[in-house]
DNA sequence: CATGAATGAGCTTTCATTCAT
DNA sequence: TATGAATGAAAGCTCATTCAT
């Protein structure tokens, strides 16, 4: 517990470079600075001294370590997605039903990105903002929604325009509930949803969403 | 086809109020002007020296015409709202069924804002940044939504997130169609989506949102 | 007293212009606004702008009366400062002895400029910023001196630098009634120190500052 | 006396900080820079940028060091009234005499206020616009007036009207002596005005104040 | 590598002033 | 005369970025 509180205050980007370079460690630390920053006041609004003051590093260092304001956004979305995503790959690696996997995946994706507000609205704004972000987070989903026409248990066509509605229904959930104005149903609310739309009987897809997550695949 | 294209360099505001007062006529040009500003660089990005300057006064007259950028904004999100939001009542104000209407609903949006790229982006940022937006157009779909629960068409509950998701789809599909990623079918899709989403079974969906609209239906 | 009382409501110049043409009362009507709003915000505060609203005339309508804001902040103080003096005048009109002239310049210069916080206010700030106001004060006062000299009460060099030292005395005591520091009795105190300084002995000036004011005196 | 000339061009701030780091010289240049500019235009007038051109450093520089025009004025004005506050103090200290010391706090104040116009102008606007500046000046005074009053020299009450007639009274001379309507008499007169004014005989206040000031007891 | 003082463009806002009506 | 919309210079202030140390 001792340590994972220290993580927290480190900041998860400081904890995995812990043991690398101090410039590795010095851009850890801006990074997590700046998802603090931009969670707080939103990405516009970010000034680039207060991600340096709230790093403990002085202005000028920032510009050794990223161009830019966009560079250090663009950077922070990427590996968050990245770490996301790898989170969700391992959760659900030995599933095989695609009806499942895509249930989990909004699910835990929610979960996890309500578990970690900042990181949560930083992934939300970089979505919008973002394309290559959604790009990235598309392929995991296409091959999913592939597997289940595969499997007969999906009736659609799968193609980009399918992926950026259901990635956006996704987003409009977790701003919901990082917004207060939902709870911790409506992962469930938005998966059965989700698989409606993609065409799963309507029992099927409620018993699906709903059915209670295992505790080893919510996130630690 | 002349007056048309004198009516878009003009702008909409300033055609409104082309027969009003000299200052009616300049505050209409700066709603304008903030219209293409807003579209093209965000509503934080935008400032009102731009948007001054896009409409072709003095800085300093901004100010005699609204109190700030905020004031601006939110008239013009709520005049743009509330112009879409008559334009789709108009149009299916004989319309009983609940599932054309949800259908039409949708399409109709999509192309009135891709109409007017214009219109349609600052529509997307206004419903990103302020709720309020969101919150009236809200007011039209929910009603809609619960007549065909009514109806026994929907088998959904209808509440606050499902009418965040049903938006957040059109809102996504919106988005494709202005970045040119998707084309005029992108409405027929979101709508059948949103159907098979709400309980219409795939058949009745399908001839529903893939039906021709009425030439008369669509945005003059 | 519904007269005073609609004058106080209408403004000293306006009521004074009341039977002239409409150009001299639009102009009055400025300079009571200016009187008010000067001593509200300060002179360097004041905006024309405000001035003109006060007025309740449009604001290109104040430069077809005064060429800028310190041409009325100008004519206002010699303005005021003419009634002052007039009005000092006329209550000493039959009075012989120096000594007593002076105590009763300052003492009622104090009572009138703090009758009218307004007035006390702007003739404060004019006598600071405008010296030729400072010196259409001082020939009233150097008669007075010269006088006492004459008479043998009075045993000091009457020069510019008397002058403005006995002018700063007043001042000082007129700020500190406006600011509400000193009440009443400042005149009297004033006035004391004031003879004193001249050379009138402690006695005969106490006598003569502190005796109440026949009440026809003062200011109506 | 070159190093002097140096002195005063660089400024009495600068000087003082030129052993200290960049940002404290910097600093310092600003303060000097207001002072020249307040004593030249008021402190109403001056303006930032005015302040910054005249230290010769970037606008944006300014907000480095103070947070408005109001806490470098403030911060200014307090230096130099404790400046000056410490070597009239320097230069009585060996001093009992309330008459003498009364005397010499007025003709001295004065020729240090001369001895360097900008900082004499920057002082009297800030006395007359910062109350708080004159209670910290009054403090020293009330003393030496009550020290009088013990000694039986001084036959006046002791209060703040007092203080504020006495304070006037040296502040109208300083003014008449930057505006070159008097010379170098003017503290004299003056230190006598106020004697006689507190009750010291027409003699011995004559002959106080006109004595010689010591030379080792003027500014240097 | 890191620092942090300095820069200057650009933002929001106010306001004295002009001018067509 | 009077109006009031429009102007544009200039104010206060912020912030991304550079650079000497």
């Amino acid at each position: 517990m001792a340590i994972s509180k220290t993580r927290a205050l480190a900041g998860v980007f400081a904890d995995e470079a812990r043991h690398l370079g101090k410039s590795a460690r010095t851009r850890a630390r801006l990074m997590d600075a700046a998802v603090g920053v931009f969670a707080r006041d939103g990405f516009e609004a970010a000034s680039v001294n207060e991600i340096a003051r709230a790093a403990d590093v002085a202005n000028g260092t920032f510009y050794l370590h990223f161009k830019d304001k966009d560079a250090i956004a663009t950077e922070v979305a990427l590996r968050i997605a990245g770490d996301v995503a790898r989170r969700l790959d391992a959760a659900m690696v030995d599933l095989d039903d695609a009806i499942e996997r895509t249930s989990r995946a909004t699910r835990q994706f929610l979960e996890i990105a309500c578990g970690q507000p900042e990181w949560g609205w930083a992934l939300l704004r970089a979505m919008w903002s973002l394309p290559s972000l959604r790009k990235q987070m598309a392929s995991y989903l296409r091959a999913d929604l592939k597997r289940g026409v595969r499997q007969g248990a999906f009736t659609v066509k799968v193609d980009d325009l399918l992926i950026e509605v259901f990635t956006a229904m996704a987003a409009s959930a977790l701003l919901a509930r990082l917004n207060g104005e939902a709870g911790a149903e409506a992962g469930s609310k938005v998966a059965e949803l989700q698989l409606r739309m993609l065409g799963v009987p309507a029992k099927r897809a409620a018993a699906t969403a709903w059915r209670p997550l295992a505790p080893e695949a919510l996130p630690g």
